[in-house]
DNA sequence: AGCACGCCGACT
DNA sequence: GTCGGCGTGCTC
């Protein structure tokens, strides 16, 4: 018999199959899908077996595998074909994808210690009567020991005298039991049995009857329309049929309420995927999930490929979120898999989002995903009432980061003693160079995306196509000299509140105060239990988070995230903005929303005032049909990259000739322009985009790419399908 | 990736 | 002589 292996070594050239003689001693045991230890030139290294056959042509003489690594952990046929897939989809080599699927302490590297985690137990190790007749003859702590074993047979070694134990296992009287323990410990809550309203109950249903076939579903339901209960709703169904349930959520830290629910409902039915969790921990959870010992995985974008068998549905909260795209190799999207997950099971995938990737809702309107809708907020709070601030004439009145309608909400919040929490937009503000007078920022004239500012040579550049012009002293429209980099941190934020509000106490929630394990929940925990006034903080605060006595949420600078030079710019300032808009006023009381911007005008922020999702995605179609941009065209990325100038130029060129020439005529080639980080750790990089349709060659030729590039020492090629940005 | 092999220059 | 620099090639 042999075995057909990948090898552990994440190489081009070492990425294909060899072939090992399987000895007899392993015939009965070694399946595919096994880690196993082979001889590979001159040396053990560790590999996963792929194939096994009877005979195979030997051409030379074959070596023959000296080692099962793990019994136990075994990749079963549905993951083997899901790494395959993974590898397609990313053009990853096969290893790099099975590491990827695999927790970190079992990847198939330097794996030789045992994860599992042991409790020591005393039991009793002679008949009753030979422990009566010592304890009769003896007295002290070692026969209370005996007397308590006695009642209760099976007592923790730590919770006893050390000395004792050890005496009476020295005369035999006791012996020492391990007990495989989980390092988390769930708590069991019962969760109590929600009614759905008649919204849900029509959402529920939908998804229900297509529990035994394969759909996909877009849940489009506002900010606290209650998709929680439906998730779980349909995952206490799904267990009622004998199968699994597989949750994605976009940050462990940011929905730590959801898990409490989840808890509540199904207990130590639960395991938590996420990397927050040290190397143990995740075997763990693994181990649980192997060991068919719960039946619902909750995780971000990696659980995706949690080993849960017969499983019966998966859902994705907040589907549009960034996080579902590894921006790292193997560059995979958690919807992709997921998606191919359920094709294998024949079951429904569910897409949970107040703001749906524009991609997701154009697909739902095209039919390829059914579409339901959440319209009402579950508990009939109101959805709260949003005011736009021009900040140029606040400007002009001296108001510079407060407006005077926030100041006066802001007051009379805490005057009623309720909560507020201010945003503060920093996503990306450093490269873009922006009017403070006026708001005005310069956008590529082909690409319509903010241009980057390049301080060597003083000029603004558009990173998608490679458009320069030289950066003026005057700002082109108000004629004013306030051109430059708009940049306010949290940490100055907070100080001026504190300033301005002495009596308030406020609380700071960024990069910096969240740095460590738990300080997030710590925070939010202390806010939601009113011990600020205040919240103050980045994007994290606009996820998901209910709390209860915040009636006003200010966003201090709505622009900066619509300044980013990104096609998707105006896609993430409506879900971030919406996201913390729906924090104020979520339970009785009514909630105010003010957003602070330098374009009052601007239909982004005007669609999130009205909390209009479909007016904004009617907005946002036509410019992505008119720019060539997704849903109506498929991008690709290669990024050319090298430790030398001249190399990485010349190199990005061909490469972008080579794919002009090699692809179809109406598959744009753009580039190459020098990257977003153009010089980063002392590498170059340039910028090739594709934009494609039906492209069928485009992998192909993607993949020889990849291979022609793949003996190249000096430079190399980052090629990211479907990228999130450019 | 990691290691052997080989060819060349430098040094106790 | 021979130690060590790294370019090249190969791995079931």
């Amino acid at each position: 018999m042999y075995a057909y292996c990948v090898i552990e070594y994440p190489v081009k050239t070492l990425d294909k199959m060899f072939t090992y003689k399987i000895p007899d001693n392993l015939k009965a045991t070694l399946k595919v899908g096994m880690k196993v230890l082979v001889p590979f030139n001159n040396r053990l290294v560790h590999g996963i077996v792929l194939k096994i056959t009877n005979d195979y042509n030997e051409e030379y003489q074959l070596k023959e595998i000296s080692k099962i690594e793990d019994e136990f952990l075994v990749l079963n046929k549905e993951l083997l074909e899901l790494g395959n897939y993974l590898k397609e989809m990313t053009l990853c080599n096969l290893i790099t994808a099975y590491q990827t699927m695999l927790p970190s302490a079992l990847k198939i590297k330097n794996q030789e210690s045992d994860y599992n985690k042991y409790e020591a137990y005393v039991t009793l190790n002679k008949e009753k009567e030979e422990i009566l007749e010592f304890i009769a003859k003896h007295k002290g702590k070692k026969v209370d020991i005996l007397n308590q074993l006695l009642k209760t047979n099976k007592i923790k070694r730590s919770d006893l005298d050390s000395n004792s134990v050890r005496e009476l296992v020295k005369s035999d009287l006791v012996k020492i039991e391990k007990v495989k323990v989980y390092r988390l410990n769930t708590q069991e809550i019962k969760g109590e049995d929600k009614e759905l309203n008649k919204e849900q109950q029509q959402v529920y249903e939908e998804i229900l009857k297509s529990l035994n076939h394969q759909e996909i579903f877009l849940l489009h339901g506002i900010t606290g329309s209650g998709k929680t209960i439906i998730y779980i709703k349909l995952i206490l169904e799904v267990l009622r049929q004998n199968k699994t349930a597989l949750l994605l959520v976009p940050e462990i830290s940011l929905t730590e309420q959801i898990i409490n629910i989840f808890y509540s409902y199904f207990g130590k039915q639960v395991a938590i995927l996420h990397s927050g969790l040290s190397k143990t921990e995740k075997y763990d959870e693994y181990v649980k999930i192997l060991n068919k010992e719960v039946k619902i995985v909750i995780g971000t974008r990696s659980a995706v490929f949690a080993p849960l068998e017969n499983l019966g549905i998966i859902i994705i909260d907040e589907e549009h979120s960034d996080t579902y795209k590894q921006d790292t190799t193997p560059r995979y999207q958690a919807r992709d898999i997921a998606q191919k997950r359920c094709e294998y099971y024949n079951i429904p995938l569910v897409l949970g989002s107040a703001t749906p990737a524009i991609e997701s809702m154009a697909r739902a309107k095209k039919g390829v995903y059914t579409l339901l809708s959440l319209t009402k907020r579950a508990n009939n709070s109101t959805l709260p009432q949003c005011v736009i601030v021009d900040m140029a004439l606040e400007l002009k009145k001296r108001n510079f980061i407060i407006s005077e309608v926030l100041d006066k909400e802001i007051k009379k919040a805490l005057d009623k003693k309720e909560q507020s929490i201010l945003l503060l937009n920093r996503r990306g503000f450093s490269t873009v160079i922006t009017c403070s007078n006026c708001g005005f920022t310069y956008k590529c004239p082909n690409c319509e995306i903010s241009l980057i500012y390049h301080k060597t040579s003083n000029t603004l550049r558009c990173h998608y196509c490679g458009y320069t012009k030289i950066k003026d002293d005057i700002c082109p429209t108000c004629k004013e000299k306030a051109l430059n980099y708009l940049g306010l941190g949290t940490e100055k934020l907070e100080d001026l509140i504190k300033e301005k509000y002495p009596d308030a106490k406020t609380i700071r929630m960024d990069a910096d105060t969240t740095a460590t394990k738990g300080s997030h929940d710590r925070i939010i925990k202390s806010f939601r239990d009113g011990k600020y006034d205040i919240l103050i903080g980045t994007q994290m605060i606009s996820k998901g988070l209910d709390f209860p006595n915040c009636t006003l949420v200010g966003i201090i600078n709505a622009d900066t995230s619509l300044n980013i030079p990104d096609f998707r710019s105006g896609e993430r300032t409506f879900a971030l903005l919406s996201q913390a808009a729906g924090r104020a006023g979520r339970s009785n009381k009514e909630g105010k929303v003010i957003i602070q911007t330098f374009n009052p005008d601007n239909e982004i922020i005007k669609c999130v005032k009205e909390n209009d999702y479909n007016k904004f995605y009617a907005y946002e179609m036509p410019i992505r049909k008119v720019l060539k941009y997704p849903p109506y065209y498929y991008l690709a990325n290669i990024k050319v990259c090298s430790k030398d100038y001249e190399q990485a130029s010349a190199n990005a060129t061909k490469v972008a000739n080579y794919l002009r020439k090699k692809l179809d005529k109406e598959s744009i080639v753009l580039g190459p322009s020098t990257s977003l980080n153009f010089k980063l750790k002392n590498i170059y990089r340039f910028n090739i985009t594709i934009k494609y349709r039906f492209d069928k060659k485009i992998k192909i030729v993607l993949k020889e790419l990849d291979e022609i590039f793949s003996t190249n020492k000096e430079v190399f090629l980052n090629i990211d399908i479907n990228p999130l940005q450019v």
